[in-house]
Order: structure tokens, then sequence, then C-alpha cells
DNA sequence: GAATGTTTACAGCGGG
DNA sequence: CCCGCTGTAAACATTC
């Protein structure tokens, strides 16, 4: 039986690790991106016990986010000066935490390395489609070098939150043109006749994720603090990416507003 | 120099 | 007892 979550915690230590305070703070954020510096002030406001030993605190954080695979670290834009880069939170990493509860991880979320890469890649490539390109000659080049090497790591279809289409994409080593497509996250709904070809609920069937300027909204903030609850509205908030690429569809983990489209690149 | 990020090491704890 | 998760410390590199 779960020790029940007190709404505050004054100056007493409140139960969640570090790896949960950090989530706390990306998902509480308006575009589920946030610097190093806005973490540790999202933390210390909502948990007066972390206003001091900032030093030791936030060392240990630090080395969560860099040792955690569940956190992204997405370049700044090259265009816009500043120190460090922003953090998210990997969009296959809610399951890790019991019931929704952040108070422990029911299992470590591990990303295979190579996906850890091509991940890495498409963040870094985010700002500039040259960049982009020279990334897919580089697995391209790999893919030619090593099959087998790219070949168990592609991640399966159900990568893809949105679709449901259930083929797993085969790896096929030629080169195609690279486009990208976005796909608007519908619900998951009771497979019968009626449920499926029912209209999306009012509200969820013209959203529009494109947008930087219609960034949605963080849930308010309440302890205690329910992840389950909160990451379903990531996943409406952030539709899967699906980059096309010449291995199948990978999935791009950005942020809304969709970085590959055809628009001004966005400046986080 | 300070902030940020990476890595290694080790200890405590709980579950299997 | 072993293993995995977490917290802590520390060294070091990178960037502004």
């Amino acid at each position: 039986m779960p020790r029940p979550l007190k709404m505050t915690y004054g100056d007493q230590k409140p139960p969640y690790s570090y790896i949960s305070l950090t989530a706390m703070a990306i998902i509480h954020s308006p575009q589920r991106l946030l610097p190093l510096s806005e973490i540790y002030r999202f933390i210390m406001e909502q948990f007066p016990y972390y206003r001091k030993n900032t030093q030791k605190w936030q060392n240990s954080l630090r080395h969560n986010l860099s040792f955690n695979d569940c956190f992204i670290k997405v370049p700044r834009n090259v265009t816009k000066a500043g120190k460090g880069s922003y953090w998210t939170l990997h969009p296959m990493a809610f399951d890790m935490f019991e019931n929704g509860s952040l108070l422990r991880r029911r299992k470590r979320f591990r990303v295979k390395q190579l996906e850890k890469d091509i991940s890495n890649w498409k963040l870094a490539a985010a700002n500039t489609e040259m960049v982009n390109h020279y990334l897919d000659d580089q697995l391209t080049q790999m893919a030619f070098a090593d099959p087998s090497r790219i070949a168990g790591h592609i991640p399966p279809s159900n990568y893809d939150l949105g679709n449901t289409s259930s083929a797993a994409q085969i790896p096929t080593y030629k080169a195609v043109p690279t486009t990208v497509t976005q796909l608007p996250v519908r619900p998951k709904r009771a497979f019968t006749i009626e449920s499926l070809i029912a209209p999306d609920p009012e509200g969820l069937a013209h959203m529009d994720y494109g947008s930087p300027s219609e960034a949605k909204k963080p849930p308010p903030f309440n302890l205690p603090f329910n992840f389950n609850e909160l990451a379903a509205q990531y996943h409406l908030y952030f539709p899967s990416f699906l980059y096309n690429s010449q291995y199948g569809n990978i999935p791009c983990y950005q942020k809304t507003p969709p970085l590959f489209h055809n628009g001004p690149l966005p400046v986080f």
C-alpha cells in the first residue's frame, strides 16, 4: 500500500527521485522543453527543501540527466546563442513509473545505442537541412558497410503512437527521397465498428499540433503528481513525427512545433 | 570563472 | 546474495 502523498512538503524532502522531479519540471513547461536552469528553478519553487544545498543536489540532477536515457538533450538553435542545451523526456519513457506514481520506477528506461544515435542525430540536425542530409548520408554509408548492425535496431512500428498500421518497417538500404510525415494522434478507442467509425471527440478532431504560436499550456501543477494522466496529455501535445528514411519510418523525437516543415525554423 | 554536461565510483536499499 | 535503482561525490571536459 503506497504511502499517501501530501499536497505540500514544506522544508521536508519530497518522496520523489531526481528523475521524477526533472520529469515534472519538463512536463509542466509550455513546450515540454527546459534548459537546466529552468529545471532547477521549477524544483526550487515547488519544493522548498531544494532551496538549500543547491550544489549537491544539482550535481546529482545533472548526473541523472546525462546518465538516464529517458532524458533527451535538444541542442539550441544554432542562430540563438546561449549556454547549455534544452532537455526533454523521451516519448517512450512514460511507462517507467508504476501506476503513474513518481515514487520509484518500475524499470529503468533504456534506449538501444543505435536508436539513441539516430535520435540524437536527428535532434542535432534539427536546425539545418544541410546537417540533416549529411547525417542521412552517414546512416546510408553505415547501412551499406554493415547492414546487420542496423537491422536489429530499427524501432518497430509501435513507436508510431498514432498510426494503427501494424506492419513493422523493414530497412531496405535503398536511398529514397527524405520526407517527413506528420501524423496527428488519434485517441485510442474500443475495437468495435461503432467506435471505430465514430468521429473523434470534440476538440480533438481539429486540433492543430503544428503551430509554434499555439504552444499548449501545461496542465496545472498539483500534488500528488499523476504521471499517467499527464503522459496521456503529453502524447496529445506531441504527436509522433515519423521520419521516412531509407530504413523505414524512424521516429523523430522532436517537440512541437515540427522541425522538418517547410516554414521558418522554430527558435527555442 | 561559472555553468553545463559526461563519466566513474561507490554505498544504501529493496526485490527476486 | 545478486542485481537494479537511486543518491552522492568527484574528476574532468566543454562552452559561454
